[in-house]
DNA sequence: GTGCACTATCTATGTGCATAGATAGTTGCC
DNA sequence: GGCAACTATCTATGCACATAGATAGTGCAC
């Protein structure tokens, strides 16, 4: 469900178009949540069938035309159930923990190498959300501008502050995945 | 492919049957990865198809059969391949912080329920993952003793190093959760 | 000797997602 | 006027996994 809700969150600033959705996972939320397009023009068309949007064509150039999505006042609800609803928590399933807890079967230059490939993943992560911080501190989010301009600047706070808190987080596990990955060359070099 | 691996690195200890497995994906390893029976059966099929592992038929009682898997030589190759090749990282989809980043559309207290979730969930972990900490260096793991006993000991600091190693990854992650959780709840406090 | 918890396995359906490939119109540039 | 890059959308196949439900034998306790 998340897809969708995430799909529900961009519109409340604005209809998009599905592109438009793309565009938007590729680049500000997809540092949250990822989506191809085989999964958004889709997904759209079954949140309008059920409801959560409303599709309008739109010309475009002389004979093409694109579908424009606006969140209706259901979605907006279901929106906000979402939100007021806790995640259920899916059970344990990660990939590079099973591995490490195994790495006695990895020759030590491989584990050495993904130990490093964990650290340039993260790293290359925490710079991306570095610069997102940068942008929401400074104004400069395109996305977060428009958003604030829908809602009374007695709320502008509120907006701005649980995005930045948002990339806190991910930031945070940045640098505890990073430490954690320079232990593991440290212990292999010990146990050599 | 880490639900075969998982598998394959029980079956490095010695020869089980998929209830076996389940229990281990139930407790031990289930700390790290799970797996419900209606996935480990078919997979052991699978896996005995591509010559990973060998079953074999045992009686258990009068009447009951139960099939149990050894893995081959074909499988530890394979295993050892995983553990050399580096892993691909999936794309970020992370709910707990999508939603977070639209925490002004959840009520205070429902925000405040869910950051509460959230510490419980990690705390929960947290106490598991000492648990198992504590065992492996008391030498109360069944199983890391079981795998023990199949490798010369000068490879017994190496394997109990990588366990270790394991459970500290994840708690790491989890005291960085419990902590931007935390910060989170402040946030909430000093917004309103 | 019956009931109950446990061992043991299998099947069915649906969702979410990856990967890949297809189609077609638009805009701008050289 | 043609080509490339971009906009816009759709479809197909397959895997991993969740959820749920079915079947049947075992072992123990009362």
């Amino acid at each position: 469900m998340s897809l969708r809700n995430a799909i529900l969150a961009l519109l409340t600033v604005e209809p998009m178009t599905g592109y438009d959705l793309l565009k938007h996972f590729e680049a500000s939320v997809g540092h949250v949540w990822h989506a191809p397009d085989s999964q958004i023009y889709p997904a759209l068309r079954a949140m309008e069938k059920d409801g959560l949007l409303e599709g309008t064509d739109v010309t475009w150039g002389q004979r093409g035309t694109k579908r424009r999505y606006a969140i209706t006042e259901a979605g907006r609800t279901a929106f906000r159930e979402w939100m007021d609803t806790p995640l259920d928590y899916p059970r344990d399933r990660d990939p590079v923990h099973l591995k490490a807890a195994y790495l006695e079967w990895a020759t030590p230059d491989a584990a050495r190498l993904q130990l490093r490939a964990h650290i340039a993943h993260y790293t290359e992560r925490l710079e991306q959300w570095r610069e997102k911080i940068r942008e929401i501190e400074t104004g400069g989010s395109d996305m977060l501008n428009r958003r604030l301009a829908t809602v009374p600047s007695s709320q502008h706070e509120r907006t701005i502050a649980f995005k930045r808190y948002t990339y806190e987080g991910m930031i945070a596990r940045a640098d505890a995945e990073i430490a954690w990955a320079e232990r593991g060359l440290k212990l292999l070099d010990e146990l050599e």
